[in-house]
Parts: C-alpha cells; structure tokens; sequence
DNA sequence: CCCATATCCTTGACTGCTCAAGTTCCACGC
DNA sequence: GCGTGGAACTTGAGCAGTCAAGGATATGGG
C-alpha cells in the first residue's frame, strides 16, 4: 500500500520531532533540570516585550491550551526562573515575566540548545543553504497550512 | 537576542508538528475513533510482512519505548484491530498481529489521513517539486542526525 | 548440567499535556 | 445600577508516554 508523499512526509515530520525532541530534553534536563517546554516557554517570555506577556498569550505562541500553561508555569515559579503578575487594568489576566534569576538561567540554557541543535545539523555536514530552505518549508507548512 | 538558524529552525519543526499532530488526531479521532499515535502503529504494521511484527521492533521503528508499545497497543487488542501472538521458537517474544477487521478498518483511516494531508499541503499550493524537497530534508535530518 | 548474563515484555509510579467545569472579573444594554 | 454574556485563569479527572524494577525465557561458558 503506497502513501501519498504527502502523507509519507507528514508521519516523517512526526517521528523527527520526537527524535529530536528527545535529544533537547536530555541535554537540557542534565545540565538544567528543565525540559525542552520549559525552555521554549522561558524563551518566548524573553523574546516579549519587558519579559512579559499575558498567559493566555503565552498560550496561544506555545500552540498550547491555558491550562497547560499554568501546568507548565508553575514550577518554573516555585524555582523563581517566572513571576506571577497582575494587571493593574484587567483584573482578570495575570503576566508571566522573566525574574532576573530567569533570565541569567535562560542565558545558560540557551547556549546548550544551540550547541545541540549545532551538532544536529553537523553530523552529516549541512549546508546552511539546506537548513534555510528546511526553514522556509517549514515556516510554509506552518504559517497559512496550520491553525 | 538572536538564534542562529539551526535552533530557530528545530524548534520551528517542533511548534509545525505539534499543530500537524493536532489535525490528524482531530479527523482520526473524530472519523475513526483512534488517535494519530493508533493510526502509526496499524500503518507500520500492516508494512511489516504478513501484518505482524515483535513488539520491540515495533517500538523501535516507532520511535517508543517497549513498555509504550505495550500500552498503546492494549486498546487495540481490546477492540479486537490487533491480536497477541506467541513466537513457537522464544518464548520471550510476543507479536503484534493486524487483524482482519483491523485491515479493514486501517484502509478507512488511511483514506482519512490521506485527505488531511492533502490539506495540509494544498492551503498554499504546495508544489510537488517542494514537497519532495521537505521530504529529503527530513530525511537527512531523520536518518543520520537522530537516533 | 547449571549458573551468569542478556533480551523481551509488563507493571507501578510519575510527567505533561488535554478537556470540561467552575470562579472571578469585565463590558455592555437597559 | 444590574443582569447577561463572555474572557482569563485554575482545577479535577483522564490519557499517552517515560523510567525503573521485575518476571520469564534464551544463550553461552565452565
């Protein structure tokens, strides 16, 4: 029974996230004690404006539900890497910001994401004009095929 | 503060799958009563000769641990898509076996798939050429890069 | 033959997400 | 001012996977 390459390249898509993943996670979970989410959701906060950004929001980048939001955030409070705040104008939305201590941490854990994601796309010699067209694809896929 | 490419473009791939994940199980689920993960597992092992295959083997080229394949596969067991079946030589190892209705039903979810990633890669047009392109990329990352 | 080691598989405890329901607060029409 | 509807968030229950430990069977060396 022979898929559609469109099939076929979506399963592959599916199996390389979770390969790669895993490697993100090791790594970071040794060296950090965090998990490749907790690291994205520490990344977009610093990519916002002052750190901060409304949960809901937050959500809505990660692509995940506010639920899983405030799952996910809830460690990173109690190790003091976030802060809970509230919104002088809108009683009902709280910010996640970035504390200093987050901040210098995210700084660390950075420079072991790029080192993995350097070594991902050295092993079998990438040229970078192949990583910026695996980029484009995906922002193609991603932006108008996804929602 | 900037990613190089190589990180930005890995956890591009993470956030594309997560969606491309959430469209599949919503049709599957939806259709056929099965998650995206269920849909993999009867679609590798109906490319396995005679529909059957170690369950070791099933969680490695599924990309799982032995003890996921076990409980992923329980379900499908119960509602009778997939039997259980001994190895007369070892002892040691259990098959997972398609089963009639399981073939029949997997040609009905295939079908399915097949329409959402058509989808998927018909919202802006995707030409033939590109998706072959994503597909070797993925390759190349899949196939040497991860393990 | 028997013991040591390794492989296959399952199970218990846990993590990280989901959905559905509930709470609190805002905004709007009257 | 006051209900009504809706948005932001949290919480309980559940599902899908992990890891670590354990049971059963195979294999190879004395």
């Amino acid at each position: 029974m022979a898929l559609s390459e469109a099939l076929d390249v979506s399963l592959r898509l599916v199996r390389a996230q979770l390969a790669l993943a895993k490697r993100f996670d090791n790594s970071l979970s040794g060296l950090h004690g965090v998990s490749l989410a907790d690291f994205t959701m520490l990344l977009r906060l610093s990519q916002a404006p002052g750190g901060r950004m409304r949960r809901v929001d937050l959500a809505e980048t990660l692509g995940l539900t506010a639920s899983g939001v405030t799952r996910g955030l809830a460690p990173l409070e109690r190790i003091g890497l976030v802060t809970r705040e509230a919104d002088a104008r809108d009683g009902r939305v709280a910010h996640a910001a970035l504390t200093e201590t987050g901040r210098e941490r995210l700084a660390d854990m950075l420079a072991t994401a790029e080192r993995v994601a350097a070594d991902l796309f050295a092993e079998p010699a990438w040229r970078n004009e192949d990583i910026g067209r695996l980029s484009a694809l995906l922002t193609q896929l991603g932006g108008a095929g996804l929602r």
